[in-house]
DNA sequence: GGCGAAAGTTTGATATACCAAACTTATATT
DNA sequence: AATATAAGTTTGGTATATCAAACTTTCGCC
């Protein structure tokens, strides 16, 4: 489709956010949200609208274009997906999990995001995993030991629990 | 410690590769492995040097500061954890997996990339997952489908294997 | 309606990172 | 040792993304 720059995206993600919320963009919400001076949201946006991405005049608000939104809505998707791996796997800190999601949402590719959408969903679902097994892996980060008839116990509790909820 | 532009992590990262295998880079070499005309090599050379992460002298070939190794490994490390996982654990194809390690590297904390290795280290060792867990993984991503009947008799057969390799 | 503050824009500057092409140095061969 | 060629450097230019500060437009309020 169209490479659009890490920095255009986050704009474009930013102009969604406050769509979503606000029904339509002003200059000063999306220089707040990206820690910008408005300036430079005035020349991003210049950019993003040449490409057809926003809806933009001078001295008025900011609306997506169809085109615009479909993109917003990927890099979004992106975003959440990393920061739902980070922060409900990894067990990292919200604030973590939200920082390094920012970043690593421009560095992965639909192929990458689309595996780690199934292997997130195999790892709740599957009796084997789920919940309790991310709970133990919580466990272990603290301790750092596997031990054998911990080990044992944890998978007949797996086992019975699955038994009994089938 | 010293933030460095992502281009001039690459330049490190591949100096190490090259003084691994040849003791010493040179411009073309590192040139070719970053895919950018050898004019760009100097420059950046020039700001390596300042930084005091690499020996560089006019005309001469290059080695790697303690400073710079030890930068250097710590991005190397960062990209083999990450295509480790990509690669070894949602079962992407290795030129996949390569492709995104190199992005990502550039994108993921220490915090994360620390808790990502225990993660792996987790996943590989507990006896709820382990190598087979992430092969029937690579069989739901083709099928799409989970099967009571079959998670039951999958359980069954870890628990079994767990027990009788105690 | 006019005026002042807030919002938005413009301009000129900086920094990074790259290329293309001219130029310099090193080297390899005879 | 001379010279052609390969390797390395320099120069000038492009593109992106930002800031600071001057400037313009809009909007609310009296």
């Amino acid at each position: 489709m169209m490479q659009l720059s890490e920095s255009l995206q986050d704009y474009l993600e930013k102009i969604l956010a406050l769509e979503s919320s606000n029904k339509v963009a002003r200059v000063k919400e999306i220089a707040e949200a990206m820690g910008v001076l408005q300036g430079s949201v005035t020349s991003a946006l210049k950019t993003l609208s040449s490409k057809g991405l926003i809806n933009y005049e001078p001295y008025s608000f900011i609306t997506l274009t169809p085109k615009g939104k479909k993109l917003a809505q990927e890099v979004t998707r992106r975003h959440a997906v990393i920061k739902d791996f980070l922060g409900n796997v990894l067990q990292l800190e919200a604030e973590n999990a939200e920082a390094n999601a920012c970043r690593i949402e421009h560095a992965i590719d639909r192929i990458a995001i689309d595996r780690l959408v199934q292997f997130i969903d195999y790892l709740n679902n599957c009796p084997r995993t789920g919940p309790d097994w991310i709970a133990s892996f919580t466990n272990y980060c603290k301790t750092e030991a596997m031990d054998a008839q911990k080990c044992k116990t944890c998978l007949k509790q797996c086992k019975d629990d699955f038994q009994t909820t089938d």
